[in-house]
DNA sequence: CGGACGTTTGAGGAACATCAAAGCCTGTGG
DNA sequence: CCACAGGCTTTGATGTTCCTCAAACGTCCG
């Protein structure tokens, strides 16, 4: 092994063992060994609300972890309007389409400040051959998101457009309270509501005491959600 | 090797060597010797319309290859209604999530009479880990539901209702005409609408020429479907 | 301060759900 | 062969929800 190539392989490990989320991210169980396997570096980035990690049709190279903050995946229209059709969070991955296809299918957008980690498409093929321990993480992710395209189907797409933010306020509360409250175009763009109609639930919900929100902030209350029909 | 374990392999080689969709499936381009991890028998079997291939909630022990037929995946609420997430057609693998987890997550009923291949999970597990020819063939189907799922929340989720239908209809006579026309209360269910505005669409389009039905088969005026609003 | 941008609110109309009834196939049995 | 029951589909009348267009309000930032 040239020195060089060491000292990528000492640093990747080093990198992904002391991750603190590692247990959510794809190199979860990956042994020191598979390690040797990475011979390009994995890239630690930060993005600011409102970047784009990769758009439309772009050429594929990476494959993203997020590390925190919200993604937001953008399927734009032929006649320019778009809907969001999938949102992203820690452990997280973006762009694994990258994996079979050749170009991204939507475009990644960051929707609070974001940290991820960038990881070479070719890496990920390389090693998900050899290591086992990989293959099962990107199972599960596959697994993860095709669940999560039913959960949206089930409780975002059907309902009054109430139920619908209840739901979506839920799904958002779920991981971590307070949450990021999205704005009320990307409500809209979420559920396939107008954003006035986003607004006027939104509102409502804070006036009936459902929703409190401090800056972009948010927390709710989970009994009051439940009963909206 | 034992006799009878000689004879299974050559009967699954023979079976899945000879499948005039192989090109189409999972074990599209498994080796001779790929064969010889398939330690138990492929099953093909028919069903009538309206039959269950599994459950929600049934525990998990196989993977179905779509080998002709339609299929709905549909996810029940706690309230009683249902939403169909997604529509199976020949080639498309019902029951992934099986590899990953330990009950199906909605039921899969067959909309036509349909024939399945029926593969044990425990196979599927062996050999992916040893066959990168199924690797990839499980990651390109991965791949395909994410896409689909993308597909479907931007096209039959966002719209008018009459846009919606003709989306569903362009959808499902793109791999083949004449096409399976679901039942109206299908068709809401696909695009959460009720059964009232889906036969209304329906028999609109109908009138207009947009729609042609013989039975349950229909072919559609795919210039007219493109106009629709 | 003024401008840009996001949010809220209002009024009117279109689209869709709901409730209800009638029509239409298909299969079954007299 | 016809009668009839049961399921699916079509159609109608009515009410609600949500979209559209428009304006006012708040907030952030140069």
């Amino acid at each position: 092994m040239k020195p060089d190539k060491i000292k990528q392989v000492l640093n990747n490990i080093e990198k992904c063992q002391l991750c603190p989320i590692r247990h959510l991210v794809l190199f979860a169980d990956l042994q020191a060994d598979d390690f040797q396997c990475l011979n390009y570096p994995i890239k630690e980035l930060k993005y600011k609300a409102g970047a784009a990690l990769y758009k439309q049709e772009d050429t594929i190279d990476y494959v993203y972890t997020i590390r925190s903050g919200l993604v937001k995946l953008v399927h734009y229209l032929p006649n320019g309007s778009y809907r969001i059709t999938r949102l992203l969070q820690q452990g997280d991955l973006a762009g694994i389409e990258a994996l079979n296809s050749s170009a991204y299918l939507q475009q990644a957008i960051t929707m609070q400040d974001t940290t991820v980690c960038k990881i070479l498409v070719k890496n990920i093929q390389q090693l998900s051959l050899k290591s086992s321990h990989l293959y099962r993480q990107l199972t599960s992710q596959w697994q993860k998101v095709q669940s999560d395209a039913d959960i949206w189907l089930t409780y975002l797409t059907m309902g009054s457009s109430r139920r619908r933010v209840a739901n979506l306020l839920i799904y958002l509360a779920n991981n971590k309270e307070p949450f990021f409250l999205p704005s009320r175009e990307d409500i809209g763009a979420l559920l396939a509501i107008t954003t006035e109609t986003a607004s006027r639930v939104i509102a409502d919900f804070k006036r009936t005491g459902l929703l409190n929100t401090k800056n972009k902030l948010a927390t709710i209350d989970y009994t009051k959600a439940k009963l909206i029909q």
